[in-house]
DNA sequence: TTGTGTGCAAAATCTTTGCACTTCG
DNA sequence: CGAAGTGCAAAGATTTTGCACACAA
């Protein structure tokens, strides 16, 4: 689990200037484990630096994807959303009722990846793995 | 493999009517493997009927796609995009440099599934997976 | 102090909706 | 013929860009 002030660490080192309306996108993202579109993230934003703008929100989650400090993620409906990442390599596991995230590891697909890139001549170095399904709460 | 013909089939036994336009999504998406977006898409069916509209194009995706004929592909760069959809469960393995799309089987993954079910509570019932690399012509 | 980062307003996209006309069945 | 489907235009929603000002470092 990745805190805040880990991701301003890396943000710090990457050359990026910690600012209060970064700080407070974090904090939005952090609040929970479920995924975001950037209007959600700006409405919560706001509570912790009211005059952030969407703008900023856009712009912060864009760069924090980018570091990899952050996961997109894809939904069917309503497309781009954001959620915390935790160190390492993870996947989403999303309720189809109430949107809420979690992570898994369990991740073994390495040598999947690796026979089906034999197969198609692929060298795959990429993978978006997501599950949907209903939470214990939803059942 | 999925027919222009097999897919006409199905539109019409949900009780679907089968129209020009409706073709002309449909033979613009068979074209090939790879992933489109509506706009392309709509570029591609206007060489079939030329007066077919942006519109349309997507109302017909979303017909499609809810049936389960054709695939919704998420990509990190443009959300939306759609695909062909071969019979069975299949994922995608995309080119990160041309786009083109093939797919696979080898879905092997039900029992991570399950187990990944049992160690959260959720249970899972879709799942989304996406493999990102170089196709043999451009690596 | 300096240049990165921000907010605002506006532009550019992308997607959906209302409505009269077409066309399949 | 009747209802589903279509195209157009317009509305909505979402995302990006330009630019002057603010504020971390």
């Amino acid at each position: 689990m990745q805190t805040t002030d880990s991701i301003l660490d890396q943000l710090s080192q990457a050359g990026y200037r910690i600012t209060q309306p970064r700080r407070a996108v974090i904090g939005a993202l952090l609040e929970d484990e479920g995924h975001h579109s950037p209007a959600e993230v700006h409405e919560r934003a706001q509570t912790r630096c009211p005059t952030v703008g969407l703008v900023t929100v856009y712009r912060t989650l864009e760069l924090l994807a980018d570091l990899g400090l952050v996961r997109r993620i894809h939904t069917d409906d309503g497309c781009h959303g954001y959620a915390n990442a935790s160190h390492g390599h993870h996947h989403h596991l999303v309720c189809r009722q109430c949107g809420a995230a979690v992570e898994f590891e369990g991740c073994d697909l390495a040598a999947l990846f690796e026979q089906i890139g034999r197969a198609t001549g692929y060298s795959v170095d990429e993978h978006l793995l997501e599950l949907v399904g209903l939470c214990p709460a939803c059942q």
